[in-house]
Formats: structure tokens, C-alpha cells, sequence
DNA sequence: AAGACGAAAGTGGTTGA
DNA sequence: TCAACAACTTTCGTCTT
């Protein structure tokens, strides 16, 4: 059967099963025990090893229980770019506990200058009221963390580089956001950013310009692919549809009838062909709706897309 | 009656002189 | 700085289901 095989009677161990994806070359089976005092990943079926020599990321001592394990770890949160001075810093409790009332006011004055320690100087100020701008954007965007932290750190850029003079922060604070969606291929659009932020549309798209261009931030132009799953959700699409879509989209790519047209109305478009086409119509108005644009951008792409894709559509 | 369609006029942004 | 321009929107009347 295999070369390999380990002893019947194994050491009680931490063991866990687990499933992976791809399966066991001898016995085709997906189940898998991990012996982490060997280091071993081995198949359940056939006792095959399948990966040797893991490395083990857990801490190297063991605790039996919490106040040892309170002892013995020696890491804390992990640092964030969303706090303004990444969660790195001390606060003093306001519980006063056993101290003596002579004391109270030397505790009260250290209180206060820790705070004034923590958030001091114009740029740290800047930052804390930027960040929890930022946090209540991304929140109501419902972004990922991921943005959040890039957009964290465009807007730190921004601010180390001196480009915030003269805008407001909650219009570099739109656009930082504006661009890690770009960037990571979530784009939203300026309308909707607006929406929630109250900065106007003109001046987040004038500004996420100038921070792309100052910080050398290469925007590559956002696909209408990127907004298709968001808008397909939205409508309640189903994946057979999303999947058209993408693939109508593609198609129009290719044929290069997309240039210079507003990539949201393309999804929109495609969208709606694929949703006539799988029997799940939604209306022109509907679509717009979620999408942003007008139902007669809708028509007018939906005709030429029906027109120079032969995509067997007739309504 | 709701939705789709299309014409016409208007708007905001980009480009090139 | 201004005009030309393309994309997109608004508005409205008509047709279709």
C-alpha cells in the first residue's frame, strides 16, 4: 500500500480531524488527522502521511489553565492603522480603587496628562477624529477590514505627506476610502460615498485624484465585472444569472464596445439581459436603482450589447 | 396600470486650442 | 479660458403586456 506508515498506537495528543480540499493520493479520502506533537498530517483512511514537518504556530509552553495561560502569553491585541496610534498606547482607569484621598488628585493629574500624551499635537488629533470618521464610513458601506485598514493607511500617507491642507478631512477620508475600494477591487461609487458621507461627488472625485496622483497610486480603471456580484445580491439574483452577466460583460469587453462608457451601466445592462434570460426578470427601474444610473442608460447599453453580441435575446 | 421604449433637451466633466 | 464633445440624465409622450 504506502511506504510510509505510521505506528498503530499513537501517543494521545492533541488530534483533530479536519477536511481538505484536495484528498489522499493512496485511499482518495478527504479525512485527515493532524498529530501535532509529530507534525504530521496523516490520512484516516490508510494511515498515509501526507504532509511532514508543519510547523507548529501555536505558542511553544502549554497552560492548564486560564491564569496560566494569563502568564504565559506574551502578546497582545495585534496593531491596527485604524486606531490613531495603532492601539499602542496606555490609558489609566477611572476606577479609583484603594487609593487614599491624598493620592486622588495626583492620580487625577496623571489621567490627564496621559490623555493629553495620547491624543497631542495637531497631526494625532487630526488622525483620532479621521479614523473614527473612517470607521463610521467603512461601517455603514459595510466594508471588509481589509479596507479599512488600507484606506487607514492612504489617509496616514496623505497626512504625512501634507496633502490634507486646505481639503476637508472627511473629503480625504472619502476618497482614501474611494481608493482602497479600487484597489482591492470592490469599487463603490462616487455616488454612494457621497450618500453617506455628505461630502458632494465632485469634490471626493477631485480629491482622489489628487491623493492618487501625489502618492503615485496607480488606479487601474474599474471593470463593471467588479460591481456585478454587489449589484446581483442586491437584486436577488441568482448565481446563474450573476454568472451571465459576467459573462456578457466579458463578451463586450472583448468586442471593445465598452470604451469610455460608465462601467456601472454595463453591469446594469448585463445584468438585466441575464435576468430576462434566466427567467427572473427584473425591471429597468429596479436595476437602476440599485446600480446608479438611469434606466435609459440601461436601454441605450442593453441595445447595443443585444445588437453587436448576438446574445439570442428577444423580448 | 405598470413597464418598456425612444426622442429631445439639459447637465457636468474632459480635452485641446 | 473657452468651445467642442461624448456620456449621461431628465422629461415626456407613446406603445406593449
Amino acid at each position: 500500500m504506502s511506504e510510509k506508515r505510521v505506528p498503530k498506537k499513537r501517543p494521545k495528543k492533541k488530534e483533530t480531524t479536519e477536511t481538505v480540499e484536495n484528498c489522499c493520493p493512496e485511499c482518495k479520502s478527504t479525512l485527515f488527522k493532524y498529530d501535532q506533537s509529530k507534525g504530521e498530517r496523516t490520512c484516516r483512511c490508510c494511515g498515509l502521511v501526507i504532509e511532514e514537518n508543519i510547523i507548529d504556530n501555536g505558542p511553544e509552553w502549554r497552560a492548564f489553565d486560564h491564569e496560566q495561560r494569563d502568564k504565559r502569553t506574551r502578546v497582545g491585541a495585534p496593531t491596527t492603522s485604524t486606531i490613531h496610534d495603532q492601539g499602542l498606547s496606555t490609558t489609566i482607569d477611572w476606577k479609583n480603587n484603594n487609593i487614599s484621598s491624598q493620592n486622588q488628585a495626583q492620580w487625577y493629574r496623571l489621567r490627564k496628562w496621559q490623555r493629553k500624551i495620547r491624543i497631542s499635537g495637531s497631526r494625532e488629533r487630526n488622525l483620532a477624529f479621521a479614523l473614527s470618521e473612517l470607521d463610521r464610513y467603512s461601517s455603514r458601506l459595510g466594508l471588509p477590514r481589509s479596507i479599512r485598514e488600507s484606506s487607514s493607511v492612504i489617509y496616514r500617507k496623505a497626512l504625512d505627506n501634507k496633502l490634507i491642507r486646505g481639503r476637508s478631512i472627511e473629503g480625504v477620508v472619502s476618497a482614501s476610502i474611494y481608493i482602497a475600494c479600487r484597489q482591492s477591487n470592490l469599487p463603490r461609487t462616487l455616488d454612494e460615498i457621497s450618500e453617506i458621507s455628505n461630502v458632494t461627488k465632485k469634490e471626493i472625485g477631485r480629491t482622489y485624484r489628487f491623493i492618487a496622483r501625489e502618492l503615485n497610486i496607480k488606479l487601474t480603471p474599474t471593470s463593471p465585472v467588479d460591481y456585478i456580484p454587489r449589484f446581483a445580491s442586491e437584486l436577488e439574483l441568482s448565481g446563474e444569472s450573476q454568472a451571465k452577466a459576467i459573462k456578457i460583460v466579458n463578451q463586450s469587453l472583448e468586442e471593445g464596445i465598452t470604451s469610455g462608457k460608465g462601467p456601472t451601466g454595463i453591469a446594469a445592462a448585463a445584468l438585466y439581459i441575464a435576468s430576462v434570460l434566466f427567467g427572473e426578470r427584473r425591471t429597468q427601474r429596479d436595476i437602476a436603482e440599485v446600480a446608479g444610473v438611469t434606466e435609459v442608460t440601461i436601454r441605450n447599453r442593453y441595445k447595443e450589447l443585444t445588437e453587436k453580441l448576438d446574445l439570442g435575446v428577444s423580448l
